[in-house]
DNA sequence: AGCTTCGAAGCACAGATGTGCTGCCACGCA
DNA sequence: TGCGTGGCAGCACATCTGTGCTTCGAAGCT
């Protein structure tokens, strides 16, 4: 091997600058020319990492969508796992912001919709185990009902704050959040 | 006049041909010349109506927007409103979809920003009337922390169901905006 | 009939994008 | 010391996009 030289980091550098991309001008700006004007390369240079542009949003997909499941599983407490889908700080809004957009966009992608796919369902299986801590009697069915209706939750309220940002603050965001989980099997699911 | 040509069917034709593109394969495709192809007319019969593609993709979120809060204002009951936030039907399916492409670019797009958050406000007005029925003797703080907690969940779930749509069918929705109604007013806000 | 006026259609051009391909250059092994 | 291989840069081309401008056609009023 002749030069010496972090693929991986540089990888990594390239989907930062898709990050950066996608969080100030949206998705429709992810083009070559873009990411590699924003990483400091040229066309060629990131190409080398990624051979089509297809690629390159897939594997930025799969990073963020890493990054946030991972850090969901990192929580052991429900209310902590729900905070890390919520854009209370710069990193976790760029993050998620990011994701929304991949996400939206994989309805209509083929490639995207897996990827996609798999990371909703990492963090719909630690949500459901902590739901199935807090009810340890409830059925299944309940179960994923009341899964979703805190994920719904959650999930709206990040797109809400993303969108409509100066509508809806860090401590609303927050408080909802900690009554919806408050609800927990306070109703029966029909 | 010369001939006669009813010049809002045309523009509403136009819009619906910009929805069907969006609901198919996403806010990118949504070109002038994919527009004209979808209505069956050309580039040139297009920009007669809307003079730039901005100004078409405003439009079309204007209209379907307001086709989007007609329906929820027309609605009486609390659960009823929330139900036209759904993808519970074609119809429904199609329009939530287009808002939702449209809202996410709004985030980075100046011009849709303000229609997106009229809209958006006309839905809450509404939602927080019904609390307000709901809930007479909460205060203002809480209010909008109870409404915002049925609209993000409602919006949420529609974000599932369009994306992760076959995890997520109709049934499941409905039971889970029911639970989530039956819940308000049940836990306090910190 | 003749003219005006609007709806529709169609160029033409500049800019951007994805991608195939070629050139360059430094490093490390032979 | 020579040289080949991996990393990087860039060109070239076809395609697509928005938009300015021109052309055509048909209807209705005078």
């Amino acid at each position: 091997m002749p030069r010496f030289v972090d693929a991986a980091a540089r990888r990594r550098e390239i989907v930062e600058a898709v990050k950066r991309i996608v969080a100030a001008d949206g998705l429709a700006r992810v083009s070559l020319r873009e990411v590699a004007a924003e990483a400091g390369l040229v066309v060629g240079s990131v190409r080398h990492y990624f051979d089509t542009a297809e690629e390159l949003r897939v594997h930025a997909l799969e990073a963020v969508a890493d990054d946030v499941a991972g850090r969901v599983e990192a929580e052991a407490d429900l209310v902590a796992q729900l905070c890390q889908l919520l854009p209370l700080d710069e990193a976790r809004a760029v993050d998620l912001c990011v994701l929304t957009a991949f996400r939206l966009a994989a309805r209509t992608d083929a490639a995207l919709l897996p990827v996609a796919d798999a990371a909703h369902a990492r963090v719909a299986a630690v949500v459901g185990r902590s739901v199935r801590a807090a009810l340890p009697d409830v059925e299944p069915h309940e179960l994923v009902a009341e899964a979703e209706r805190l994920l719904a939750t959650v999930e709206g309220l990040a797109l809400h704050a993303l969108v409509h940002g100066r509508w809806l603050d860090a401590d609303l965001c927050l408080a909802v959040v900690v009554a919806q989980a408050a609800t927990l099997g306070r109703v029966p699911i029909s």
